[in-house]
DNA sequence: ATCAATTGCGTTATGCTATAACGTGTGTCA
DNA sequence: TGACACACGTTATAGCATAACGCAATTGAT
C-alpha cells in the first residue's frame, strides 16, 4: 500500500509522502528547510524528520527538487519537464542559483561557459567532478532598489 | 589582555584564539568541522563551541579561512598574502573549491570567466552579490585512479 | 584622568539540521 | 513460498550553530 502511485513516464512515481513534500515545497515563494516542511504537514501524519528527509532524497535524485547548500534548505526545480537539473543524463549539466537574502526568492539557472570553464579546471587537474554547487547570495532587483 | 598583538600590516593581528584557530585549520589536510577544532583545543583550554565561530568568524572576514558550504567545515586559504581572498577589495573576486570526497584533499583556485560570466548574468538580472560559493565534489587524480 | 564605546572572552543554555538503528508492511519475481 | 527491494513509522542520537548574559581590556574622545 506504500508503493508509487503511477504516472506519465516523464516525471517519475511519487509515493503520497513525496507527493506532500514536494507540493508543499513548489507552493511555496523560497526555500525551506525539511523541518519547516514537517511543521507544513503535520496535518497530514507526519511526525518525525525522517519522513521528509526520505522523501526529499527521492525528490532531489529524480531532480524536482534542489538542495541549496549554503541554506541547508531545499526549492522546487523551476524547470519542470525540462531534463536540465536530472542527475546524471542532464545535457545542461550544472545548475546555478541566485539567492536573495531579503526576500527569499530563488532564481535557478544554467550557463554552458561556466560548466565548460570548471570541466576544463578538472580534466587539467584530473579531478572527477561527481557535483557541483554553485550558490550567488545577493539581493535581487526588487530588494536592491 | 585579550587585545590583539601587532604583527606586520599585510596579516591581520590576531588574537591568540584566533592564532590558535588558524594554527589548527593550517596543520590540517583536509577540511574541519567547528567542533573537530574545538577537541583539538581543548588541552590549549578551548571549552565552548563559540569560543572556535568567533575565531572563524573573523578569520573568514580576514580572508584567512573558506567556508565550505556543502561541508559545513573550514579550510586555511591556500593563497595566504594574495590578496585574492580578502573580503571586498580582492580583484579576484570569487573562489572555487573543488574537494574530493575521499581523501578530503581541497584545491582552492580562481578563474575570471567563471567570474565574469555570473557577473554578467546577474547584471543581467539586476541583482547584487554578496558572497558567491562554487563547490566542486568529486574524487581527486590520486584517488580516482 | 575619566567616561563611553568597542572588542574579545568565557559560560550556560538552547535551537536547528541530519542520520542511525530497528521493526513493519507491501509489491515483485523467481 | 520465499528472497528481495523498497517505502514507511518511530525512537533515539549525533552534529552544527547561535542567543543571551556578564566580565575584562583597549581605544579614543572629552
Ligand atoms: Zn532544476
Ligand atoms: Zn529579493
Ligand atoms: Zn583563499
Ligand atoms: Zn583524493
Amino acid at each position: 500500500m506504500n508503493a508509487p502511485v503511477s504516472s506519465p513516464a516523464s516525471t517519475p512515481a511519487l509515493t503520497k509522502n513525496q507527493s506532500l513534500v514536494f507540493e508543499v515545497l513548489n507552493s511555496s515563494d523560497a526555500p525551506m528547510s525539511a523541518y519547516t516542511i514537517l511543521d507544513k504537514l503535520r496535518d497530514h501524519g507526519f511526525r518525525a524528520p525522517l519522513q521528509v528527509y526520505r522523501a526529499l532524497d527521492k525528490l532531489t535524485e529524480f531532480g524536482m527538487v534542489h538542495r541549496l547548500e549554503s541554506l541547508n534548505a531545499f526549492v522546487a526545480c523551476a524547470h519542470p519537464n525540462s531534463e536540465c537539473c536530472s542527475t546524471g543524463h542532464g545535457h545542461h549539466g550544472t545548475v546555478a542559483f541566485a539567492i536573495c537574502e531579503s526576500c527569499g526568492h530563488v532564481f535557478e539557472f544554467h550557463d554552458h561557459q561556466v560548466d565548460h570553464r570548471l570541466g576544463d579546471w578538472a580534466k587539467g587537474k584530473g579531478f572527477k567532478p561527481a557535483k557541483t554547487t554553485i550558490e550567488i547570495r545577493g539581493l535581487c532587483e526588487a530588494c536592491a532598489a
